[in-house]
RNA sequence: GAUUCGUUAGCUCAGCUGGUAGAGCACAUCCCUUUUAAGGAUGGGGUCCUGGGUUCGAACCCCAGACGAAUCACCA
């Protein structure tokens, strides 16, 4: 059912047809310029070719203000009926523009640049083209003097579902986008001077390794086999190290079956490195480089507000051991204690645990509960307990701890590195931990991965490797609180569409075609709806719609209804 | 998954103790050749998220459901 506003519109789309225009034309519309090309650069007199949306419209009598929006701003425009129509024939003025254009068409305007009297830089239209009408009404938020939004289109799920209207609508919404491109574009330019490659790994894998994380299954029919949505990349980038290459790294989307909240999206993008010949400790200066300089090319500066917090990107970041943070907040050390004694520590300081948990797992829930949300200027934690990190090369003065970080940021895990894991039976090992975890229930245990194995058993350098989240990374250098605000299209439970109804059931009761739309649109959505319901209501009903509607059709006799029922 | 809050015109939102559905913007008609969240007048527009229940009577109360948001849990 079109509202009234769609109506119309759908109307003055056929008065357009009918005067001989085509609203929606093929051809190439060649601009000379972009709005703020000509706000930043007036020349008063000069020929200007625009395109872009007519956002606002006042007709004043024979002249008229409207602005038009393209991919770089807005611009004012002044229609003056004598210009458009030098002859006698006004009705370019008077009725295409004034009647059937509406806001949010989308338009070619030649004209020349001049400033109103109230002084605003404008173009005075000659001729002005329909390129593509618009049959929906947009949200009309408007600014006023104070700032103030009047009327902004806001509500979340309708921002997020209809991004195309949020785009057009709310400025800044744009610029957030813009902005994610620019960081990712930096990192790029940054990890390509160094010579290392770019590379592209497989999403449908036969094994999701590489992460623990519960994956997305798939299945492949001509091979007959079930493929899963990669939970991340690792393990194939490291076999490239295996192969020769002295560095690689890949912008990979990553896809977890797991909840959604605002920092955490089912796909998500995460940027991952691995680097021969390197260990954690150079991965930490060269993810500081990184970071501050993708803050310094996007930003300006190392200086970055997030919500209420200063952060500053400049190296070097603080770097604290696992065991020295949980030292520092807790007053506990827990090197060298054993898992009953780290159980006991928990309960001491109001950790909650459970009989399954490990004393990685262990240890990790003290930091998860007493450290981490401390850290809000970049800072490396490092050397986890070796449980937590199977993929994780064994510390070199200390086989319980592995060479590990996170870089923490406003609380929150930005990035995570290791120095590889390279000793194909150690890492045999660690697998066969994993698979025990998950006999015990772990659903979120890795996978066994023997052709990685039989990778190492190659040989690999000894590499280090990071991967960064880029939404996560996004969203503080943006200063955006959800992940839905970085992503284009966060994932949102589907829509439910009205589909309309199903002919050929009414058409099998003999009810006339003309009559299905009325009916479904009365609520009888479906033959059994109508068939409960009495002849006499129904009959009612339609003669009411067709009068609402002003249906261009005979009324319905209640004979006629009543054949239905038989 | 839990709890709380929300869903009313195209958009933003009011709607009291249950008693005929409201405003601004947008839209339509008319007037107006330089406006600044563009002026004036008049008017049209509603499945009050859905389905049940209570009631003489439900946008409002009760139950169930859908969708969304916030917080929490989960996410090494």
């Amino acid at each position: 059912m079109l509202s009234e506003q769609e109506q119309i519109r759908r109307e003055s789309l056929q008065k357009i047809i009918d005067y001989g225009i085509n609203p929606y034309p093929a051809a190439e519309f060649r601009v000379s310029h972009y709005s703020v090309d000509v706000l930043e650069n007036f020349k008063d007199g000069e020929s200007v070719i625009i395109a872009g949306r007519l956002m606002r419209r006042k007709i004043q009598g024979k002249a008229s203000f409207g602005s038009i929006q393209d991919s770089k701003g807005k611009i004012q425009v002044y229609f003056n009926r004598d210009v458009i129509c030098p002859s006698e024939d006004k009705s370019m003025y008077n009725d295409f523009f004034k009647k059937w254009l509406d806001l949010g068409d989308i338009l070619g305007i030649e004209g020349k640049v001049f400033k109103t009297m109230v002084g605003e830089i404008s173009i005075n239209v000659d001729k002005f083209h329909l390129l593509s009408k618009s049959l929906k009404p947009l949200p009309q938020p408007k600014t006023d003097n104070e700032g103030i939004i009047h009327n902004g289109f806001n509500a979340p799920e309708l921002r997020y579902r209809r991004r195309y209207v949020d785009l057009v609508v709310n400025e800044n919404v744009k610029e957030t986008f813009i902005k994610r491109t620019k960081i990712i574009n930096s990192m790029r330019s940054f990890l390509s001077k160094k010579d290392y490659l770019e590379v592209e790994t497989p999403i449908l894998q036969t094994i999701p390794g590489g992460a623990a994380a519960r994956p997305f299954i798939t299945h492949h029919n001509a091979l007959d086999v079930s493929l899963y949505l990669r939970i991340a990349n690792e393990l194939y980038l490291k076999r490239l190290i295996v192969g020769g290459f002295e560095g690689v790294y890949e912008f990979a989307k990553d896809f977890r079956n797991e909840g959604m909240d605002r920092t955490h999206n089912p796909e998500f993008t995460q940027m991952e490195i691995y680097v021969a010949y390197k260990d954690y400790h150079w991965m930490m200066n060269f993810t500081e480089d990184m970071l501050e300089f993708i803050c310094n090319e996007v930003l300006g500066t190392t200086q970055v507000q997030i919500g209420e917090k200063k952060v500053n990107f400049k190296k070097p970041f603080k770097r604290i051991s696992m065991t020295d943070s949980i030292l520092e907040h807790t007053g506990i050390d827990i090197s060298n204690m054993s898992e009953n004694a780290l159980r006991e520590a928990c309960k001491s300081i109001g950790v909650e645990v459970s009989d399954s948990m490990g004393k990685g797992k262990l240890i990790d829930e003290i930091f998860g509960e007493k450290c981490e949300s401390s850290y809000i200027q970049p800072t490396f934690i490092t050397d986890y307990p070796v449980e937590m990190s199977p993929l994780c090369k064994k510390h070199r003065d200390n086989p319980e701890l592995t060479e590990r970080f996170e870089l923490m940021v406003n609380g929150k895990e930005l990035a995570n590195a290791y120095s590889e894991l390279n000793d194909p039976i150690d890492q045999k090992e660690r697998f066969e931990e994993q698979v025990k975890l998950a006999e015990k229930g772990d659903d979120e245990a890795m996978f066994i991965d023997l052709d990685f194995i039989r990778a190492l058993e190659y040989g690999m350098p000894p590499t280090s490797g990071m991967g960064i989240g880029i939404d996560r990374l996004v969203m503080f250098l943006c200063n955006q609180p959800s992940i839905q605000e970085v992503l284009l299209f966060p994932q949102m439970k589907p829509e439910k569409w009205e589909t309309g109804p199903n002919k050929s059931e009414f058409l099998e009761i003999n009810i006339p075609p003309q009559w299905i739309i009325p009916i479904y649109e009365s609520g009888y959505t479906n033959k059994e709806l109508l068939l409960e319901a009495k002849p006499t209501a129904v009959h009612q009903k339609l003669n009411g719609y067709r009068k609402k509607n002003k249906l261009d059709i005979p009324a319905i006799l209640l004979e006629e209804v009543q054949s239905w029922f038989k």
